[in-house]
DNA sequence: AACCAGGACACAA
DNA sequence: TTGTGTCATGGT
């Protein structure tokens, strides 16, 4: 057992691993596609926490090893955070044939969609407004550092946390959140944090909901519209038909389909709803990363 | 050194 | 409904 708090680090009594075959899977752009902002690259691997659980994934493409600090290395809550039950030859099959989606195909192949915890994505987007990812990876790394559970690591490895829990978040004051470089997001994100534990709001139940219910119900809360609302349905709540239009969506469509026409927003997203089929959010993400990964990112 | 970042919100007009 | 200012912070 666990005596203290930060003294007394868990640390697992061995290290079990496993090889995962996959097909079509890069776990590079995968984790670095701004979907998700807790894995980091050491030492030819990408290490995170799902959960309450350390992981070191490494590989891709053809096949995944799983290093976990726990007895099993695989277990249910990892094939279902990987999708490894995805079919992404089916996905890429049903986008629109255009030139567009070809080129994204070509410069993306291989990325996925996560299946993540509604919470943590929830409020990885709130805090994600007008930030960099790079600054929201550090917002998020604070945030778990002080006020995240401790998990179980390999022997030597540094301490990791597990996202702080809505209660813990909503017992945060606005000035603790700021401090960790939040900003105006700090406020929002309290008071999101409070409405999810006060029970007024379950997240649990929302991928069970029609899509326009559950958008709904999430744009409800503080400092989530649009587009946050439409990064959880995608990320967390299984919704593919989800389609965020951030900046870099935004300058996709209006780069690659509409050169030289003006668009409003309103039409641009009626669009978007209308051409890119059943896995649009797929879709949306392929367009997404091509369009940062191309050429420097900037423009 | 300006410019911009996986936006939301209150308030115009 | 659509347009503008504001809100922090730091990377590029």
């Amino acid at each position: 057992m666990f005596t203290g708090r930060s003294n007394s680090l868990p640390v697992a009594a061995s290290v079990s691993r496993a090889i995962l075959p996959v097909r079509d899977y890069d776990l590079e752009a995968t984790l670095t596609s701004g979907q998700v902002f807790r894995w980091r690259l050491r030492e030819r691997g990408w290490e995170g926490v799902i959960g309450t659980r350390w992981v070191r994934l490494a590989g891709g493409r053809d096949a995944i090893v799983v290093e976990a600090a726990s007895p099993t290395a695989v277990w249910d809550g990892l094939r279902e955070y990987l999708q490894l039950d995805v079919d992404l030859g089916a996905v890429l099959a049903a986008f629109p044939p255009d030139a567009p989606m070809r080129a994204a195909i070509a410069a993306c192949r291989g990325l996925r969609l996560l299946r993540q915890d509604p919470w943590e994505c929830l409020a990885s987007f709130v805090l994600s407004s007008t930030k960099q990812i790079v600054q929201i990876q550090q917002i998020i790394a604070l945030m778990c550092e002080r006020y995240g559970q401790p998990v179980a690591v390999p022997p030597g490895h540094a301490p990791e946390f597990g996202f702080p829990t809505p209660e813990r978040i909503a017992a945060c004051t606005e000035a603790e959140l700021r401090g960790c470089k939040a900003g105006f997001r700090a406020g929002y994100l309290r008071a999101t944090a409070q409405r999810l534990a006060s029970g007024e709001v379950h997240l649990a139940g929302l991928a069970r909901l029609p899509l326009a219910e559950a958008r709904g119900c999430l744009m409800g809360l503080p400092g989530v519209g649009r587009k946050v609302a439409d990064c959880v349905l995608l990320f967390a709540c299984g919704f593919q038909q989800a389609f965020p239009i951030d900046v870099w969506v935004d300058r996709a469509l209006r780069q690659l389909y509409f050169p030289r026409r003006r668009m409003s927003p309103a039409r641009l997203r009626e669009f978007s709803e209308r051409h890119f089929g059943p896995y649009a959010g797929y879709a949306q993400q392929y367009l997404f990363h091509y369009m940062r990964t191309m050429r420097g990112g900037r423009e």
